[in-house]
DNA sequence: ATGGCAATGTTTCATTGA
């Protein structure tokens, strides 16, 4: 089955674009980020006329993720939110389909290293690290998708030294990614061999995607089960080149039967 | 040092994103 994750900086605007994307990578399950809009506004209609059924947790405005799924599969078991962890940003759904759990994540963005807003990505980062390892534990085949706002080294950043020290690369933050991995969870891309620079978001301005200007920062985790099953993991830049796209492109894992 | 681009709602600017 073929599992993406896509930030699309608003399912409203981006839904011709989605829609597209669906019919032509014919993904089983997706995970989506930035929804930017409340659960009765969100287009079931056109999506399940598309073939696939939606898990959404949805805010105005900002944040909220969604889970679809191939009309032929069930999502069972949906929980929104992380367990435990008081918070009224949209930012966690997960479901069970066809067997495996999908947690979808939206990470704080952090703003500014030392910021309130950069503390809050710390302590909701260290609440996603118990979160999954507790799911670990209940759900062999665990896939952790999403837009993680952290680029976990420095070849996951076009121009390290720019960025050194700054929000999304800093070292707390990549031990709180790293720490996301330790109870047995693998970084689906870097399981192969992949073209240098390549970037999952690029800056809208100063013609970043032009430039590959951009971060490594939208991941797909999997368990140990599914990194055995996995046959390939890439980033699709083919969104991207659209008019009026999300600065975010796909990432999409390949998982054997 | 700043802004550059995009989306949203509180809209003709402020906030947030990364």
């Amino acid at each position: 089955m073929k599992l993406a994750t896509w930030n699309v900086n608003s399912i409203k605007v981006r839904l011709p674009q989605l829609l597209d994307w669906l019919a032509a990578a014919r993904p089983e399950v997706v995970c989506l980020q930035e929804i930017k809009t409340e659960e009765p506004k969100f287009p079931r209609a056109e999506l399940k006329a598309a073939g696939y059924e939606a898990a959404v947790s949805g805010q105005k405005a900002y944040n909220g993720v969604a889970i679809l799924a191939a009309s032929a599969a069930v999502l069972a078991d949906v929980q929104e939110g992380i367990p435990g962890f008081d918070d009224a940003q949209k930012r966690v759904i997960a479901a069970t389909v066809s067997g495996t759990r999908v947690v979808c994540v939206y990470c704080p963005n952090g703003q500014a290293v030392g910021s309130d807003k950069y503390d809050y990505k710390l302590r909701w980062l260290a609440a996603l690290e118990r979160y999954l390892e507790a799911e670990l534990a209940r759900h062999p085949a665990l896939a952790v998708a999403g837009d993680f706002n952290v680029a976990p080294e420095d070849r996951d950043v076009h121009d390290p030294k720019a960025w050194e020290g700054q929000v999304h690369v800093s070292e707390p933050e990549r031990a709180a990614w790293r720490a996301l991995l330790e109870p047995g969870l693998k970084d689906a891309f870097r399981l192969f061999d992949q073209p240098e620079k390549t970037f999952s978001w690029w800056d809208y301005r100063m013609r970043a995607f032009r430039r590959n200007a951009g971060l490594r920062i939208d991941q797909i985790l999997l368990s140990q089960d599914l990194a055995e099953r996995c046959r390939g993991c890439s980033v699709d830049k083919a969104p991207r080149r659209l008019e009026r796209p999300s600065d975010h492109a796909p990432v999409v894992a390949e998982l054997s039967d």
